[in-house]
DNA sequence: CTTATATTTAACCATTTGGTTGACAATTGA
DNA sequence: TCAATTGTCAACCAAATGGTTAAATATAAG
């Protein structure tokens, strides 16, 4: 299960807080891509590029595979799990709701109709 | 559908990306709480809860309703959807190589028996 | 060896963040 | 009416963020 206080939930969120950031991930889910790759879109310096790839590797979002003078990097899945089941736990009490929610009307919707 | 692009998922991401509010979401989850009662366990001064609740609620995460001079707070999962769709978005191309994976392992588990 | 390419690092800067304190507003209770 | 309770607001501060430019590193190519 998932530590909702965890400094790694706090890298990840921060992470995903940046739509820069957010949009290379979304390039990533395409396939792997160069460092530069990754800036083409922006009208950023590459220094620039180069901190935002490293806050998602610190968020363990994405992998660095060093190949001669480029980066190739990828998505790392793993910690977008955590997220998920963080956000799912946030959720469970509203679902434990709706479901309530859907029992209470099924029962109303047929009030004295014994059977059927 | 969720658009990664979005202010929304700024300051959806960016509220979940602190300890102390994540905290907070978890004892709204509980059920609703007054101001007061979301800073109880930090020892923080009451302005500096109000800003972390004030955060929660611009990322429509909390709704507050005024009674008298309490504030009662409840979760709004509907944010929590978002941000939930989002990373599932992420994680589809991911989703996509382990089931292509599991296809993949099946067939070489069973290399040349043709039928079954 | 020299130059070009891919990327990081360092130093810097304006803005934002997360906290503080003190004053203020609004409601409740004595 | 007067004091306590609940919460916000304004001003302030140190640290972090997101960008810049210029220099450094490492590899590849001529």
């Amino acid at each position: 299960m998932v530590n909702i206080q965890s400094s790694e939930l706090d890298l990840l969120f921060y992470a995903l807080s940046d739509p820069t950031r957010r949009q290379m991930l979304k390039m990533l889910n395409e396939g792997t891509q160069t460092v530069g790759a990754l800036g083409d879109p922006f009208k950023m310096s590459l220094a620039a590029i180069s901190k935002h790839v490293k806050i998602l590797e610190k968020a363990n979002l994405l992998n660095r595979k060093k190949m001669g003078r480029i980066h190739e990097c990828s998505l790392n899945p793993v910690a977008l799990k955590s997220a998920e089941e963080c956000i799912q736990f946030y959720t469970q009490f509203w679902n434990r709701q709706l479901d309530q929610l859907a029992i209470n009307l099924e029962s109303e919707t047929k009030p004295n109709k014994g059977s059927k």
